[in-house]
DNA sequence: AGCACGCCGACT
DNA sequence: GTCGGCGTGCTC
């Protein structure tokens, strides 16, 4: 009699058996659909097994075994169990996620056909100048196949622009273009490559030293300073391994990046097949992009974090682009750490993997002075020099909507420069509190423990944390005043401020409100580029991996409110965010400068940021951890709990802490606490934290303790294990 | 999670 | 007399 262990998508720490009389080894990653309770579902074969612990009457049949699309590899099947036992999830929903929705689903799947088009002999003799000027499209078809003789797949033709379809349909109809349908894996031939910029003698050597460690396991550590060329190591290094045949995966923290990145990667590998995989595609091209990797045809897979799970039969290295970024981590479900699942993958595949940044996380950092880690370090910017940065002491001085005199005189030499500034405020809106100077009342949201944000533009208050808005009261609710008065400073304050006090100035803002709309950040990029702007201001979106080259000056402001804050890693992230804003200025042949409003000016952060000083600082900061025994130095989880009443929450967890001692063995449980968000969307929460100085002591008393709690669930209370968190 | 079953309050 | 509230238990 032969079994399947099938993993399905439900939040339960067990496999499901199935009987299946045809079940083979191969099938072993295969979907399968199933019934189960009074539904079908689709799951995944984890395990054939000729035995089962249950009574052969409970044992139902699989419906059908799912062979339309090759299974799961073994090295990804093995991740997705690793990931399940380090972040103790159900097995089932870390499976299920790791497949495209399409997969996930019983209907049928239409492939789609590997069509690729090139040019023809006449093709060939077209002048797509000589087109009409209308002719847009196919000339920019043309173009592209002109560049690739090995031709170009249909997908990524269709990515140029929209109306590629009926173009195509036409040129093949002339005669100018021709389509190749081929079997999936027969596209490989040796890619072509446009050359790059010459290499420095220090990226040069980076690339020389990772070269030489090529087929093994090993993790790199990229240092990089700010505009130092660290995408040109990456490019290299991807070239000798497209030229090695192996395929590259490509990790980088959000899909704002990706464009970007990806236009110069096609540009540079015009016959190598990229896919992208990110949530903002369509579950079809999620799918295509997916399938495309899995059977080997994509040279280079480009992607989020999500992208760390998906098949890839030749993997030759796996990059991770600005390793500390936080988006790597996902903060809800299966809490995991791509950058950390793409070490352990990496060691599964034994292939490198390049960690890059300019402001590492601690941990890698750490990591890299040990022997298991080796470190390349940029130290010089290529044609440039590092801007000088400067602190700016505001206290007592008289500021104008949050602008010192010295900032707006800096703003009005380099307006008069025609150089490009920017202002830089982590926060969007008017003014993060609406006041009542009569009685003190702000206004805040009803279901959350925030302040409300003005928002002038569209005159209404609205809550950052869960989406709530509500119009912005004439008179104080309280006690009837009438005059309430925006407090601190937003993106469009500022913006409103310098368009008072620079008249003849183009300002342009630049938040997450302002590019809400489709292309508005493509159209606002392209002001940029064509100097359109003077002044732009924004929050840190502009701020991640975005090129500026004719940005001369940066100014933040507010830049001290997180130097407090309870979080341990937070003068961690504002060192590593204050170094990136101010890496954005002084590009190319213009010296940079970057002023930093402060009422701390000789607070060590600022006193190392102005002299470049990562390593110190970060030093200064192990120190710290070491001796308070938090990461890296020791391993953290957090049991979450959000409850009706913060009570419950505390309540269970306090059970939770008392049911734990007992287990707890080189593992210090701390007392239960409220989030520091105590409520969030109507939800009152808290957290237990749960700390060890060995991996391995946590993870041997994390399996026990949630062994206990499952067994005491209480339903009114929602629950989930963070391990290694970001956000305390 | 999703969905059944099951036992107590206000309605056609 | 029933419709439906959400407590409890189960899914191979």
């Amino acid at each position: 009699m032969s079994f399947v262990r099938v993993a399905l998508d439900v939040p339960l720490r067990t496999l499901f058996d199935y009987r299946a009389a045809d079940a083979v080894s191969d099938d072993v990653g295969r979907r399968a659909l199933i019934p189960f309770g009074r539904k079908i579902v689709v799951g995944v074969i984890m395990e054939l097994a000729n035995t089962t612990d249950l009574p052969l009457t409970r044992i139902r049949s699989v419906l059908r075994i799912m062979r339309d699309v090759p299974p799961l590899p073994a090295d990804v099947l093995s991740l997705l169990r690793f990931c399940s036992d380090y972040y103790h999830h159900p097995l089932g929903e870390v499976v299920m996620a790791a497949l495209p929705t399409r997969l996930r689903r019983r209907h049928a799947l239409k492939l789609p056909a590997v069509r690729r088009y090139r040019l023809t002999e006449h093709g060939l003799g077209i002048d797509p100048m000589a087109l009409p000027g209308r002719a847009t499209v196919q000339r920019e078809i043309l173009g592209r196949l002109r560049v690739s003789a090995l031709g170009v797949d249909e997908q990524i033709l269709r990515g140029l622009a929209p109306g590629i379809a009926p173009a195509l349909k036409s040129m093949s109809a002339m005669g100018w273009i021709e389509a190749v349908v081929e079997a999936p894996d027969s596209s490989r031939a040796i890619p072509g490559l446009i050359p790059g910029p010459v290499l420095s003698a220090e990226q040069q050597q980076a690339v020389d030293s990772i070269r030489r460690e090529s087929d093994r396991y090993l993790p790199w550590l990229l240092h990089g300073i700010t505009g130092s060329g660290k995408t040109e190591i990456y490019l290299a290094l991807i070239a000798s391994l497209l030229a090695r045949d192996r395929q590259i995966l490509l990790l980088v923290p959000e899909i704002n990046l990706t464009p970007q990145l990806e236009a110069l990667l096609r540009a540079r590998f015009p016959d190598t097949r990229l896919v992208a995989l990110h949530s903002g595609l369509s579950e079809r091209e999620r799918l295509n992009n997916w399938l495309l990797a899995q059977n080997g045809t994509a040279g280079i897979v480009l992607g989020t974090r999500l992208a760390v799970f998906t098949p890839l039969p030749r993997l030759g290295m796996i990059i991770v682009d600005e390793e500390h970024d936080a988006s790597f981590k996902q903060m809800e479900g299966l809490r995991y750490s791509a950058r950390d699942i793409a070490l352990v993958r990496a060691k599964t595949r034994k292939v490198p993997v390049i960690l890059g940044s300019a402001t590492p996380s601690l941990e890698i950092y750490h990591l890299a002075h040990g022997d298991r880690c080796r470190m390349a370090t940029l130290t010089q910017r290529v044609n440039a020099v590092l801007p000088a940065i400067v602190c700016v002491a505001t206290r007592g001085e008289k500021l104008i909507d949050g602008l010192s005199q010295t900032m707006l005189k800096a703003l009005h030499e380099n307006v008069g420069r025609k150089e490009l500034s920017l202002v830089f405020i982590n926060r969007r809106g008017y003014a993060p509190v609406l006041y009542c100077a009569a009685c003190a009342w702000t206004a805040s949201c009803q279901r959350c423990t925030a302040k409300l944000v003005l928002h002038l533009n569209d005159t209404r208050l609205r809550c950052h944390h869960c989406g709530f808005q509500e119009k912005i009261p004439a008179a104080c609710p309280r006690c009837g005043n009438a005059d309430l008065a925006p407090l601190g400073q937003g993106t469009q304050r500022v913006e409103t401020a310098l368009t008072r006090i620079f008249p003849d100035a183009r300002i342009l803002r630049i938040d997450r409100d302002s590019t809400r709309r489709k292309n508005a950040w493509n159209q606002m990029r392209d002001r940029i580029r064509d100097r359109d702007v003077d002044i732009l201001v924004g929050t840190q979106m502009l701020s991640k991996g975005h090129d500026f080259p004719q940005l001369t000056l940066v100014g933040v402001i507010n830049a001290d409110s997180s130097l407090y804050s309870s979080d341990f890693r937070a003068s961690e992230r504002l060192f590593g965010g204050l170094t990136q804003v101010a890496g954005r200025a002084g590009r190319a042949d213009l010296a940079g400068k970057v002023l930093i409003q402060t009422e701390f000016p000789a607070h060590p952060l600022y006193q190392s940021l102005c002299r470049h000083d990562y390593r110190g600082f970060a030093q200064t900061l192990l120190k710290e951890r070491e001796q308070a025994a938090l990461p890296p130095f020791a391993y953290l989880a957090l049991l979450r709990a959000e409850a009706p009443k913060l009570e419950t929450a505390l309540a269970f967890l306090k059970r939770a802490a008392d049911r734990g001692h007992s287990l707890a063995k080189h593992v210090t449980l701390y007392d239960p606490v409220p989030a520091i968000m105590p409520r969030l969307a109507g939800q009152e929460r808290a957290q237990l934290m749960v700390q060890s100085r060995s991996r391995s002591a946590l993870q041997v008393f994390l399996a026990a303790w949630l062994g206990i709690l499952e067994n005491h669930a209480d339903r009114r209370v929602r629950w989930s294990l963070d391990v290694d968190p970001l956000d305390l």
